[in-house]
DNA sequence: ATGTCAAGGTAGCCTTGA
């Protein structure tokens, strides 16, 4: 069977919704795993993707963060949060907050789990030490699904791009989060669990960018960054059959400033 | 100089986070 999987940071369902709801009539995926939801679970549009044939497990609070699976091909064992999901605990906070940052859900023939990894805010940041545990945590939590023989991916913002060439100017990062070697073994720690990167091609231009930030015109002078990953195991990997990054969904007014990163799949 | 955006608390702007 054929299956169409994608990740999209939409940067609040709600401020988003019709582009939501007219991007999944025209890309028709069977699973879509959503960031940055901005929106408590109880006030997800459960009922709008409904009528175009989806099923929704939401993981959110209403703040910045909150993740979302979409499916057409069933929705099971819903696991929101991490196992021994590390929490962050901000400088004027008495307990650490577990944030709901993963989902993770079978979808008829594929188990995925959607991510949004920390920020990292600046190295040397409790926020950068909390990421790369948050990273470490995800790597133990995915190690079965990994190395078994079920079809099985990590899709979400990461939050890292995983090498110089998915970076407009690598110069301009050093020294920066999201692109430090500590992060990027991280993702290595990843690929030896037995998950690989599964590169979109990019619909314009050479470089496969999933974000670009919404100041000083980066877009349109296509300064971005592929930091919205794919890490199938196996299984998976062998199946793709395309990926690619929809930029046409990060043009125009009223977008998110990720673009969803879609991967097909003959299984 | 961010050529920006969204949410939330609070009060029609300011702060936070990205």
């Amino acid at each position: 069977m054929t299956v169409r999987i994608a990740t999209w940071n939409i940067n609040s369902v709600t401020a988003r919704l019709p582009k939501l709801l007219e991007w999944l009539e025209s890309a028709k995926p069977d699973v879509l795993c959503l960031q940055e939801l901005k929106c408590a679970a109880d006030n997800f549009p459960y009922e709008e993707v409904r009528e175009l044939g989806y099923e929704t497990a939401a993981h959110g609070t209403g703040r910045w963060n909150g993740v979302a699976i979409l499916s057409k091909l069933g929705l099971d064992d819903v696991v929101r949060g991490l196992p021994e999901q590390p929490g962050y605990l901000a400088d004027d906070a008495m307990l650490p907050d577990v944030e709901p940052r993963a989902i993770g859900a079978t979808c008829g023939p594929v188990r995925v789990w959607s991510v949004y990894v920390p920020n990292g805010r600046e190295v040397d940041h409790a926020h950068y030490r909390y990421k790369l545990e948050w990273l470490e945590t995800l790597r133990q939590a995915v190690l079965e699904d990994a190395a078994g023989a079920r079809p099985f991916a990590v899709l979400g913002d990461f939050n890292i791009a995983p090498t110089d060439d998915d970076v407009f100017d690598p110069a301009a990062f050093v020294g920066m989060t999201h692109v430090t070697p500590v992060e990027r073994a991280a993702l290595a720690a990843l690929q030896e669990s037995g998950l690989q990167d599964v590169v979109p091609r990019p619909l314009k231009y050479d470089h496969p960018y999933t974000y670009w930030d919404y100041r000083q015109l980066a877009f349109p002078k296509n300064r971005g960054m592929r930091i919205d990953l794919t890490f199938g195991n196996k299984p998976f990997a062998d199946a793709v059959t395309d990926s690619y990054v929809d930029r046409e969904a990060r043009k125009g007014k009223g977008t998110s400033d990720h673009a969803p990163v879609v991967v097909d799949l003959e299984l």
